[in-house]
RNA sequence: GCCCGAGUGGUGAAAUCGGUAGACACAAGGGAUUUAAAAUCCCUCGGAACUUAUACUUCCGUGCCGGUUCGAUUCCGGCCUCGGGCACCA
């Protein structure tokens, strides 16, 4: 007799059960105080058009934990929504012709259907639109509360320029220093903006990363660099023969007495002045805006600079050094104007050696050891020199002394300085939140009185001014009966991206920004997954903005995010062949045909054309190289579950993951294997009081197993976060236990108690499969509703145990012995080994280190 | 340039607190089944030496150089290569 067993179609099971969750909305997340809450976050999505596999692993993270957390007994929310403003809808905009909010909406829709393909457990009722006005008008609110606070300013910033397009381009838009779309070098122009005060919350942001034990060590020490704290001396320089002065910060003010020069920047005021009388200096600024504003490049370019004419005079020896400008001090940044030590600072020296300004050593080695300043500056801290009453002094010393002289005459004092700089919000374009901010004719700037300040969505896009700026209309408000002028800039995108985890906990709240009712359950994010990229900018932006909503009173937490877990980039393939002009073009992976040696090793490679290609090696999908892997195309032929079972288990979560079809394939077979152990496995009536006190050893032996797996996939899951060896381990033990044959009840008895344990393991990777599963293997509740495995102590209980020997650290023998044998025993048995004999025999032992459970080392000489 | 990571077989990786390097997979090779193929199942699989032997055993091996330790993929110092970020891409 022959039974037919049910098959595994993914493509026929897999919309029934996402049907049977969306009717029933089985992830609804409904406020339960009587349960523990679990609030599990992915960083939401730009709508770029189509969902890319970084997507993919993102929210495939994301939902394995959630699912985790809900058999664990928690009430799980799960949000999704759209970071929907941005630079990519306005570029779409004016290349259709048309406005951004039409592209982005039809993005939204597109990949909103993709995402429900992959079968994510989202509570869909919560979905936030940043581009919507229900959304950014609380955000706009909320600024102008910041204005009236004073955490909100204005000062004049740089941005790029294009004089061509007369337009202000993004930094991702000037390449090579030029204009994208004109090619027409950029310039720096200084324009007034807005500004949000992080400055004041940058000791807070810092010392609350202490508090946060659930994230990364790396992204804190990303942070904490980030911010930058330091404690160094503030300057002050006379000028000779003028009233201005100038302040520099030094962190090293044991050098003071080296300093031959000060640097101040283009566009310092004092810089322009001088420039009035000195067309070569006033060229020399010209050349300075020549540039893109980045860090990168500030620190990369060819330092240059040119004295102004003006001299400063050291306030401790009277010594005039000139003031240069100099194309690496920045505006922004601090003062404007930085002291010179070049026989101290390797910048400095170059910058000397270029200009030669003098080179004065003030610092030797605290070790008495000579030290030659003759090729390159002497950076270390050490004992002071040539430094006149301050001889001798060590670092600290030399700051205290060198900071009470300073102090008496009022020319310098200690300062705590950081690097972190205010957040600039304003960004002149058209798609993002209005700016709530009004000018009236007699100057005063005021915040909005009514909210929204509503962008118009039907709008055309010239592509070189925003259309709320050319229609002068739009900025005409009446307030209290007088015209004012409405900001036309719009705020940083950071701005939606920095509250939007608060708003899911109340996304239909209308009398206010947030409900404390609801967000007092909900937050903080028990887990936020994202990529490592946002480390710096988003995650400290969303940090400060917390606390900002914290003494607002809104919430009432410290920090938003308890746990962080940053996943990895998604790479694939990538292949090209050459045209008749020598161009690469790139062809996609999976259209490249391949052969490989016996090692697997590509060794030729061509396209369907008939191209022979090359093979780039793995990088990072992307548009330019063609190698981007379509999720859907996946989905659509694989099912959702293969393509989230391979990206679990490909690589660790925060590590790259390489896109491998043959991987892909793998995952599928295994899916189809233990779906057809299931379904054999059911032709046997499930035995009812079956005892496991009397087992074969191979049946104790495989209990052992599952319940040290079920320990090793809960810890794997819920606390190490390593997915991929939560699935090796359920694979190790499947291989194991499907060697156990079914011809008695104990043995149907134990495998039963394998798969219900396996299916409900897989459940947070593989929904779908294990929802059916669970069915066939008979429950009566839904798996969305089951409860986690637990682990049977009893069970975990071995008879013997594997120590292994070793000489001098290199294993000798491996001993399988009693589970209570004692020390000395174990001891006795491994120094009597044959084997270990042979390396001990003409030798003394010298001691011997036993590590319980595991190993004995002998030492001998 | 600065900050933060990563580097282990043909490949993706594992080794959780300094204690058996290569679990689990992929690819490859061999075999079973089949008229045949696909699918499935089983076996082998870091390098070298020794050997009738693919057994046994020994030596080498975790990017490179050095150090600490009874013992280092793991800790420390110095490099190299690749990736992320550097404030207007998100």
């Amino acid at each position: 007799m022959s039974v037919i067993l049910e098959q595994y179609n993914p493509h026929d099971l897999e919309p029934k059960v996402q049907d049977y969750w969306n009717t029933h909305k089985t992830f609804k997340a409904v406020e339960d105080s009587s349960k523990e809450k679990f609030y599990c976050l992915s960083m939401f999505p730009y709508p770029s058009g189509r969902l890319h596999m970084g997507h993919v692993r993102n929210y495939t993270i994301g939902d394995v934990i959630a699912r985790f957390q809900r058999l664990n007994g928690k009430v799980v929310m799960q949000p999704i929504g759209w970071d929907s403003f941005g630079l990519p809808a306005e570029n779409a905009a004016i290349k259709n012709k048309s406005a951004p909010a039409a592209w982005t909406y039809s993005n939204i829709d597109y990949m909103k259907n993709q995402l429900k393909l992959l079968g994510l457990g989202y509570d869909w009722d919560r979905e936030i639109y940043t581009c919507k006005d229900e959304y950014y008008k609380w955000e706009q609110w909320f600024f102008t509360k910041l204005y009236e606070k004073g955490l909100v300013y204005k000062k004049t910033s740089t941005v790029n320029w294009c004089p061509n397009d007369q337009t202000v381009l993004a930094n991702e838009q000037v390449q090579d220093g030029r204009c994208w779309r004109c090619d027409a070098p950029v310039e720096i122009k200084e324009i007034p903006q807005w500004f949000l005060k992080i400055t004041d919350y940058a000791e807070e942001l810092l010392s609350d990363l202490d508090t946060l034990e659930g994230w990364p060590e790396t992204v804190k020490t990303m942070q904490r660099n980030w911010i930058g704290k330091s404690e160094g001396l503030t300057i002050t320089f006379k000028i000779k023969d003028r009233a201005e002065t100038l302040d520099v910060y030094t962190t090293r003010p044991d050098t003071f007495m080296g300093v031959t020069y000060v640097a101040i920047a283009a566009l310092h005021p004092l810089a322009k002045e001088m420039a009035k009388n000195n067309p070569q200096l006033a060229s020399f600024i010209e050349e300075c805006r020549n540039l893109k504003v980045a860090e990168a490049e500030m620190a990369t370019m060819e330092k240059k600079g040119m004295p102004t004419g003006l001299y400063a005079i050291h306030p401790l020896n009277g010594r005039v050094v000139p003031v240069m400008v100099a194309n690496f001090v920045l505006m922004d940044y601090g003062t404007g104007a930085v002291m010179a030590v070049p026989a101290h600072d390797q910048r400095d020296y170059e910058f000397a050696s270029k200009y030669g300004l003098d080179i004065i050593q003030v610092i030797k080695p605290a070790d008495g050891s000579s030290c030659d300043i003759s090729k390159c500056a002497y950076t270390e801290k050490g004992l002071l020199t040539n430094s006149g009453k301050y001889d001798n002094l060590d670092f600290k010393g030399a700051f205290d002394a060198i900071c009470a002289d300073l102090e008496k005459t009022g020319q310098g004092h200690r300062t705590i300085n950081y690097r972190l700089r205010d957040w600039g919000v304003s960004r002149q374009r058209y798609w993002g939140a209005p700016i709530p901010m009004i000018t009236l004719p007699n100057g005063e700037v005021i915040g909005a009185t009514e909210f929204p300040v509503k962008l118009p969505e039907d709008v055309i896009m010239d592509g070189v001014q925003s259309p709320i700026k050319a229609d002068k209309e739009w900025a005409k408000v009446t307030v209290n009966g007088v015209e004012g002028l409405r900001d036309t800039d719009t705020f940083d995108t950071f701005m939606e991206s920095s509250w939007y985890y608060a708003r899911y906990c109340c996304p239909d709240y209308q009398e206010g920004m947030l409900d404390s009712k609801r967000t007092d359950f909900w937050l903080p994010v028990d887990q936020y997954v994202g990529g490592i990229e946002h480390a710096c900018m988003h995650l400290l932006y969303a940090r400060f903005f917390h606390k900002l909503l914290r003494d607002a009173g809104m919430v009432h937490c410290d920090e938003p995010f308890t746990k962080l877990l940053c996943q990895g980039m998604v790479l694939a393939d990538a292949f090209y062949y050459l045209d008749e002009n020598g161009g690469k073009v790139w062809v996609s992976p999976l259209n490249a045909i391949t052969t490989r040696d016996n090692l697997g090793n590509i060794t030729e490679a061509h396209d369907r054309e008939g191209h022979a290609l090359i093979h780039a090696g793995m990088t990072k999908m992307s548009k330019s190289k063609n190698n981007g892997i379509d999720p859907q195309a996946m989905v659509d032929k694989y099912g959702a579950d293969t393509v989230r079972l391979f990206m679990m288990f490909a690589s660790p979560a925060e590590l790259t993951l390489e896109w491998q079809e043959s991987g892909v394939e793998g995952a599928l077979r295994f899916i189809k294997r233990f779906y057809n152990s299931v379904q054999n496995l059911v032709t046997h009536v499930r035995p009812s009081n079956v005892s496991f006190a009397n087992l074969t050893s191979q049946q104790k032996e495989i209990r052992r197993e599952l319940h040290k797996t079920i320990q090793k996939v809960t810890d794997d899951i819920g606390r190490r976060q390593t997915f991929n060896t939560a699935i090796a381990a359920i694979m190790e033990l499947l291989n194991k236990a499907n060697k156990l044959t079914l011809d008695d009840e104990t043995s149907v008895a134990i495998s039963y108690e394998v798969y219900d344990a396996c299916v409900l393991m897989l459940y947070p990777i593989i929904p779908h499969v294990c929802f059916r599963l669970y069915e066939c293997l008979g429950h009566e509740n839904k798996i969305d509703d089951a409860k986690w495995p637990t682990v049977c102590e009893d069970a975990l209980v071995a008879d013997e145990m594997l120590i292994v020997v070793q000489v001098n650290g290199k294993v000798r023998a491996r001993l399988t012995v009693a589970a209570d044998a004692s020390e000395d025993g174990i001891k006795e048995l491994a120094l009597n080994d044959e084997q270990v004999k042979k390396f001990t025999a003409d030798k003394t032992v010298r001691k011997i280190i036993y590590v319980p459970k595991k190993l004995v080392n002998i030492v001998v000489a």
